[in-house]
DNA sequence: CTTGTGCATGAAATCGATTTCTGTAACGAT
DNA sequence: ATCGTTACAGAAATCGATTTCATGCACAAG
């Protein structure tokens, strides 16, 4: 690799005022074309180490994933990923599978590298980020909030669950299900909540929490808790799965079972793009995943340039999309 | 961040026993006390960046990838991920969406970061690693070949292509169409050059390769196909996918036509992970994606080890399911 | 003609760690 | 007692860029 030394002995002229044709900075012109001359012929690019050495920040962003498996949160890579590029950043994309000791250590690791900024989803609602905002690095929360007073993106989660509740109901459905991530998860959490709020004023349930499971946010999540439904000695008709791999989960089950939409409802809280469903058969409530993603980007990109406004917490909507197809008549 | 340099004040020690004291040099007990106790205190953690500015190689690896919306790759970042972890390296995950250009500016990014090696799945065949391979610094093209003399981990997609066609003849299909790729990626050209080879020995077509689609490797890429294949004169009564993808394209497409196998057969060359399909409807050939990944870190940090062996090609194998389900018996 | 102002540029300090070089002390062998 | 070896630890050089500081020159104002 070329140095600046290099480039500088070449173009005749001292290290300093390579770094400054290289940045923009005033220069002879005469001087600036000797350089650009020595720095092409020697395929000169700046060490970025060096450079972030001296600048104490560097031109990466971290992007802190609970699941890069899961294509929600690769959607909102690419968004997140889009933007910072777009702004000359690159991305470091950190997998933490929900566990808050890795999630910790990329944190550790940001800091270290002198990273210029990170959008995080954190792994539990009690994520450390002390050193994070001590240091003053700018941080964006993406999809679930955290304690600290930093900005966010969120979307209104409870409402994804009543939503994809109501439209059960609004087709006829009498005992509509519904399976969510871990409790501890805030997602988890307020879908479900969603979900609650709808049964308990249809009053389809005396206990409706009997009609509610708690399992991982995965495909095997959503298998074992629809199994676990459908066991039940007065199985419901349908079920809202709060989130996209859960819904896969379950109507994976339901189709091994010969229960098929519209047979049993099925509403899913999240997209589901690699699936081969007819179309319309299934609900969905879209999220804004990549939204998210380009939100956080640009708001994380205004706090490296120093934005220091109060913190914001941006709130995005989601969208329904009910199946079109309606559950024969009951007896 | 506390620095060296405030250790070494505070424990009344040098900087460079901090070091070596951090880095498993020997120092006597005495000393390594009292540095232990000041890093503590002050919650030391060395600068990434400074070390690797001295060390002229840091504790990240490079994965550079075309698609990280695809389940198929993300399952490979994971295998990577995992390996490099366990090393005590991150990884850093970088999109080109099979763009050449976006790839050689991250392949530059990882030279200027003294990044410790890359794991590449070349956007196209004439991906130049001249840098790369002229700084030493150490590669693995996974996925895709290079035209480069370095360590490889691959599969046989001849032998996928061969399988998911010969599959669908056993199962007595008598006109099978392929939808695949790009012609320039060697992926795409080699499984349909299995497809070809199964339906030229079987004698099915007089031109076989009216029934070969090229697209990108996609979902609307494979609809697309697929559309265009229905709507011929005689049109196919099954397709092999030469990508997953492309397979969850294909399969709306027919769903939505009214055409779930086995009335039509279909073949997919990778694996569906998110797919709601009755179990057994497609045929599979499963891909070792992460196999592939965790394989290509593990050679990677064997050469970062300092390995000097030539390189070498590792070819994972595949693995056909067959679906059981067979189609009508026709007129 | 002198002084002041501004600009272009080079020399040198700086970022924070690692590593080489150097010196000292202790200990064993001769 | 002297020499050689080893262990330990500090001083200083180093990685490659950026940035501050200092210098010299040109030109305008007084």
């Amino acid at each position: 690799m070329a140095t600046i030394y290099e480039v500088a002995a070449l173009a005749g002229v001292s290290p300093a005022t390579v770094s400054r044709v290289v940045n923009g900075q005033r220069v002879s012109e005469e001087k600036a074309a000797l350089v650009r001359a020595a720095a092409a012929e020697l395929n000169f690019t700046p060490n970025r180490t060096a450079r972030t050495l001296r600048r104490q920040n560097s031109e990466v962003i971290a992007l802190v994933l609970p699941d890069i498996e899961n294509p929600y949160f690769t959607s909102m890579a690419r968004g997140v990923e889009d933007v910072a590029r777009a702004a000359g950043y690159s991305v470091v994309l950190c997998n933490t599978d929900e566990d808050p000791a890795k999630e910790a250590k990329y944190l550790d690791i940001a800091i270290s590298e002198n990273m210029a900024g990170v959008v995080l989803a954190p792994a539990s609602d009690h994520t450390d980020l002390q050193h994070l905002v001590a240091r003053g690095r700018p941080i964006v929360a993406v999809d679930r909030s955290t304690r600290f007073d930093i900005d966010g993106v969120m979307m209104n989660n409870r409402q994804g669950g009543l939503s994809a509740a109501q439209t059960l109901v609004d087709a006829g459905y009498r005992r509509i299900a519904c399976i969510t991530g871990p409790r501890d998860i805030e997602t988890a959490a307020e879908r479900s909540n969603g979900w609650r709020e709808i049964v308990t004023r249809a009053g389809m349930f005396d206990r409706p929490d009997d009609y509610l499971r708690y399992s991982t946010f995965r495909v095997d999540g959503g298998r074992t808790a629809m199994q676990e439904l459908l066991a039940m000695e007065n199985p419901p008709d349908a079920v809202v799965a709060a989130n996209n791999l859960m819904g896969v989960g379950a109507l994976q089950v339901l189709t091994e079972t010969g229960l098929t939409p519209p047979a049993f409802g099925v509403a899913v809280v999240g997209d589901l793009p690699f699936t081969t469903l007819p179309p319309a058969s299934v609900s969905i409530v879209r999220l804004p995943a990549r939204h998210m993603g380009v939100t956080a980007a640009r708001m994380l990109l205004e706090r490296i340039d120093g934005d220091t406004q109060p913190a914001r917490t941006v709130v995005l909507r989601n969208e329904i999309i009910p199946a079109t197809s309606v559950p024969a008549p009951t007896v």
